[in-house]
RNA sequence: GGCGCAUUCGUCUAGUGGUUUAGGACGCUGGCCUCUCACGCCGGUAGCACGGGUUCGACUCCCGUAUGCGCUACCA
């Protein structure tokens, strides 16, 4: 059942910090990308910057990407423990005359920088250590001056062809001989996404806008070392409203964030999946096998977007919708264990979901919603008690209502409503005069489902208290 | 500053020279439903950055301008 197209992407984060959006959607196109095509999605920790990567960080992407059921194939890939390898690839380089030690000070190189910014002109290495004689870097070596590795760009220029936009071209001027190992003996980055990914055997490199000014100083790497260039499509930035690059400025930016505020996966994948790329035609909410089936980079739109909160809320609110009330409840358990509710009968769970379902944005909204079916309300929402409770004679009709309630004889929805509107009938007053007023009694709230399930859902018994408590409310303030 | 990339309603997007009075969605908004809210349904609102070309014809092709974003480290 199983087949290898023998297309291998990776999503390679880097553990400085959470998964955070734009991440999970670079990770969501390498994930569609594989999986429609019967290819490998592979994941790489690029975790060489030891000052700020660290075990925890790389938990917590591991464990988001999870939770949006990105799984990936073969072993998670720790870039830190491939160093030696790199470093032998940089030696290579240098035995080559690809590359070669630049005794240069971090100082000076400082100083000419400054200088030519100052002056106008961009920066670029001067190449001063670019063709020393055998001798003076023997002797440079002897005297134990540090020095660091450069890349000889070669002359020309570089084009590629990038799956996402058009051709892309540089002159290799501007690419500089930029520095692969550092004076401590580390590889740097860029030698260091080659040479795994080489070593993975990665065929298409799908990453992030931001990375598109590397592609053509990775693909000089990949030629010096004789090596098949991969396949490159850069996927726009995901912006903040102030159409600025997403960042902590703009609020929860990381994944994790999203599902503590009550987003479902699945919602995220979908809303995230639509972000500079589109199925073609008007669908717009896809399963994940939908998106598996429609995703093609060629659709990968050039444009970054910016993330809209409010739509991905209508999109949770769809999703939740769509969820069976025993997939709500099992979404809901966690935060219930947490709220102490867990004594609640299932059943009461479900019939109390069916109420609040529709009325659901985010998880979290369930909390905030349901409180009164728990506790008697003690605070009444002021707008409520002006409109329906300081009225001429609401008092009364509450005491008639509880009267008419108490004799009840089958507490169900029907009786219970035909009750209020045969008394409204009676009194000649509309059934909002009844119901608004009981409404507010009962939850303390001026908005909440149909009051005639909510009644039987309460019960007779914690109703009538309710009711008894309205009237007394009411009359203390007249 | 240099280099690179981009530019369709407020936002996400469809559109690949004539089928378009530029389509859908979110939002906003009018209405219906109705015990309130929400859901749902029906309707409305608003856009091809600008200027030159190319062409019988340009949202679609080319060139400028503007704007935005990204990169420009002994970070990744």
């Amino acid at each position: 059942m199983e087949r290898s197209s023998g297309i291998r992407v990776r999503f390679a984060p880097s553990p400085t910090g959470w998964l955070h959006i734009g991440g999970a959607r670079t990770a969501l196109f390498n994930w569609l990308f594989a999986r429609h095509n019967d290819g490998k999605f592979l994941l790489r920790v690029e975790d060489t910057d030891r000052e700020r990567s660290n075990a925890e960080m790389t938990q917590g992407i591991l464990d988001s990407l999870r939770w949006l059921g990105l799984d990936w194939d073969e072993e998670i890939v720790y870039q830190s423990k491939g160093i030696n390898r790199h470093k032998a690839i940089v030696q290579n380089l240098i035995d080559n005359n690809k590359a070669y030690r630049c005794f240069c000070s971090t100082d000076e190189l400082k100083e000419k920088r400054e200088a030519a910014e100052k002056s106008g002109g961009a920066y670029l290495y001067d190449g001063l250590c670019r063709d020393l004689s055998k001798e003076t870097i023997a002797q440079k070596i002897d005297e134990n001056i540090p020095y660091t590795i450069r890349f000889r760009m070669p002359e020309g220029s570089t084009e590629f062809d990038d799956t996402v936009r058009n051709n892309v071209c540089v002159q290799n001027r501007e690419l500089d001989d930029f520095i692969i190992l550092r004076s401590d003996g580390t590889p740097v980055y860029q030698v260091a996404v080659v040479v795994d990914d080489h070593d993975m055997g990665i065929t298409h490199v799908i990453r992030g806008d931001d990375h598109l000014s590397n592609a053509p100083k990775q693909i000089q790497i990949y030629r010096a070392l004789n090596w098949e260039v991969p396949c490159f499509g850069h996927v726009p930035m995901i912006l903040g409203p102030d159409k600025k690059r997403l960042s902590k400025r703009h609020g929860a930016t990381s994944v994790s964030q999203y599902k503590t505020d009550g987003f479902l996966a699945e919602a995220l994948i979908n809303y995230l999946a639509l972000l500079s790329w589109s199925p073609g035609d008007d669908r717009e909410i896809l399963s994940r096998n939908e998106l598996i089936d429609a995703f093609t980079v060629e659709r990968i739109s050039r444009n970054a977007s910016v993330f809209d909160v409010v739509k991905l809320e209508w999109m949770n609110a769809k999703y939740i919708h769509s969820l069976s009330n025993i997939e709500l409840l099992e979404e809901l358990r966690p935060d219930m264990d947490a709220k102490a509710l867990s004594s609640v009968s299932d059943k009461f769970m479900l019939q109390l979901i069916s109420l609040l379902k529709e009325r659901m944005k985010r998880i979290t909204d369930f909390n905030e919603q349901s409180h009164y079916f728990f506790t008697d309300p003690v605070d009444f929402e002021e707008k409520a008690v002006k409109k329906h409770w300081l009225k001429e004679g609401v008092a009364e009709r509450l005491s008639i209502i509880i009267k008419k309630y108490e004799s009840i004889e089958n507490w169900n929805e029907q009786a219970l409503e035909d009750v209020l509107r045969n008394l409204a009938e009676e009194l000649e007053v509309g059934a909002g005069k009844l119901i608004h007023p009981v409404r507010l009694a009962v939850s303390g709230l001026g908005n909440t489902p149909g009051i005639f399930e909510v009644l039987v859902l309460l019960g007779r018994e914690s109703v009538i208290r309710r009711l008894y408590r309205g009237v007394e409310w009411i009359k203390s303030k007249s």
